[in-house]
DNA sequence: AATATAATACGACGGGTTTCGTAGATGCAA
DNA sequence: TTGCATCTACGAAACCCGTCGTATTATATT
């Protein structure tokens, strides 16, 4: 499976939120966060369509892309490749390095309680 | 904060298991999962000098590198980042994914609970 | 119909990373 | 001390990615 590089990525995430989308409005919303020019992102999503991670529709005189691969795939792949590369595959030791750094609600720590307890009786 | 490439990552995972270690000594160790030739290996070694992510000391007619950042740093720096790209910046829902995909033992997941329940006592 | 507006397609450049070949230096063994 | 094995240094090539300029096409407006 291919791996989508950081660019790439930054659009799935887009496209996984707000559902099809132009390209003129893909670049919109990057340029809220930082300055990219249109065909910078048009020639991106060109190369994803050719890479078949975006499909697109024809629609009057442009195209709408969607996203051809699942937000839950390719996260999951991406983070085993992550915890291999970054903590030689020790995936619960970047669990806890998780919840140790970044804030968490209540609701949140409950949760992964509830589901740590299923685990276990399994 | 400079951030390692995956080759570079790939070295500075050895130098913190295994400590000090010479080109050859890692060449070795990258041989044994992937073919690389030791000049690249030196090569990309050399760089992270550089770059300062290694320190080295001569000994007789060789070096001796080691890692001149901290892994538990590295690895969190890596780790946001990475949350940000994949997951959006919620780190929860990471986790839960993590704990969802990858296998764990009664102990590690103990200690998790632990650390959520001291969490939830802050 | 002519013009302006906005989209697509695509080639090319620049920076960074990895790979490799080769030259030069150094220590060890015969 | 001569020669061999092994190390370092370094330049160059290959590759990928992101960026941009420009040509072309298509729609909308007057």
């Amino acid at each position: 499976m291919l791996k989508p590089t950081e660019s790439e990525l930054e659009i799935l995430q887009l496209l996984w939120k707000n559902g099809p989308s132009s390209v003129r409005e893909i670049n919109d919303e990057l340029n809220k966060t930082k300055e990219v020019g249109y065909t910078t992102t048009l020639k991106i999503m060109q190369i994803m369509h050719g890479k078949e991670l975006l499909t697109r529709t024809e629609k009057g005189r442009y195209h709408i892309y969607t996203a051809a691969i699942s937000q839950e795939k390719t996260q999951g792949q991406l983070l085993d490749r992550f915890v291999d590369a970054t903590f030689g595959g020790e995936a619960m030791k970047m669990v806890m390095q998780t919840l140790g750094n970044h804030k968490a609600s209540k609701e949140e720590l409950e949760a992964i309680k509830k589901l740590i307890e299923n685990l276990e009786n399994n």
